[in-house]
DNA sequence: GTCTATATTGCGATAGAC
DNA sequence: GTCTATCGCAATATAGAC
């Protein structure tokens, strides 16, 4: 129960889910601590103000992104196909494990707070550049269609694969007829799509 | 130039990139009276206050949508592909003609204003619906693969038709290497993959 | 570690002069 | 149509009592 946990716990759940919703101008401090069950002062108290304790949140929701990226260090000797594979299969963990991880991402695309950058060096530019290299790799391989646009196909690969992420509040009102909506079905489904689409053909 | 635009558009003008890079609650009205080099009382004067203007922002932003979404009513008679393919081109003109209508989608995902309802029960959910009704025809007719989950299909057909338009302002820093990034040529690209990705196989 | 009271700043809106 | 001055309110932060 929350009555058990202590203030510094309940503020950093709290504002995970507030913060993933609303983005960081969109709550107040007085929110926050009234939704934690918490007194205002204990943002200062135990994160410096509102900006700490949406670092704090920030770095809770990235560990597993840290964990994904240290395992493509190893991932020279894999086929392109196995590299996007892995890809593909980390973005299921993470989202399963961080349900609430793209909407930072795409608050943070949106509305960018002073955390951006360090964010954006540290992680997303290294999942962009692993996603390039795969691609490059699996043309020389003649794996894939030789005439892609690298950089756009990488785009495209990381949009198919986080869409259903960001939108996924919406996603009862979107699909009303939909009782199996099933994220880990997604990610398989939408992986083969663009597998599918960027792979040699026959006739050529 | 902006000295011979009057007040009301100079706000509008202002107003829409201002949104769009900062969000609804990211941007203050002093910002926006200063940046339109306007007097901060003629937000009220013109548009009712802060989310006025923000309203008309909106609706000059959706009016290409109205536009396409008119001409799917003729729709019924072309095959699946082709109503897919309509999608594609569509996407193509509206984000040619608002480069930062993306955005306003994201920041209403992200952040929902008083006018989310609107946009999403207007316009997003009957893109939607378009989109499913295609690819459930495409399976009928044989055309698509037919284990393919509708609602993530078409989930996935949104994602990678767009994607590079939400990370469109980082795209200079993501691709270092890339000089010769151009939309038209990314909606192209990705619509191949999609399409190849979800055609019925020949050995199906 | 918790809470009240308060300091300070910025917000959106507008009355009323010009 | 434009501008100044100001109102009322909410924001973040914290000093100091307990």
């Amino acid at each position: 129960m929350d009555l058990e946990k202590d203030s510094q716990t309940k503020l950093l759940e709290t504002a995970t889910t507030l913060f993933a919703q609303k983005g960081f101008n969109g709550v107040s401090v007085r929110q926050l601590a009234e939704a934690a069950n918490v007194n205002i002062a204990a943002i200062s108290y135990y994160f410096r103000g509102k900006e700490g304790l949406y670092q704090a949140v920030l770095e809770e929701q990235f560990a597993p992104i840290a964990a994904a990226l240290s395992q493509t260090k190893t991932a020279n000797k894999l086929s392109a196909t196995e590299q996007l594979s892995m890809y593909a299969k980390h973005i299921a963990i993470i989202h399963r494990q961080r349900p609430l991880f793209t909407r930072f991402i795409f608050n943070e695309v949106s509305n960018p707070t002073p955390f951006f950058d360090l964010i954006f060096k540290k992680y997303i530019s290294k999942i962009f550049q692993f996603i390039t290299g795969a691609l490059t790799k699996g043309i020389a391989d003649g794996d894939f269609a030789a005439d892609l646009n690298i950089n756009h196909a990488a785009l495209s690969l990381a949009g198919i694969m986080n869409f259903y992420f960001i939108v996924n509040p919406l996603a009862k009102t979107i699909m009303p007829l939909d009782n199996t909506s099933d994220a880990e079905e997604y990610t398989v489904q939408a992986y083969r799509i663009y597998l599918d689409g960027i792979r040699r053909k026959k006739d050529e």
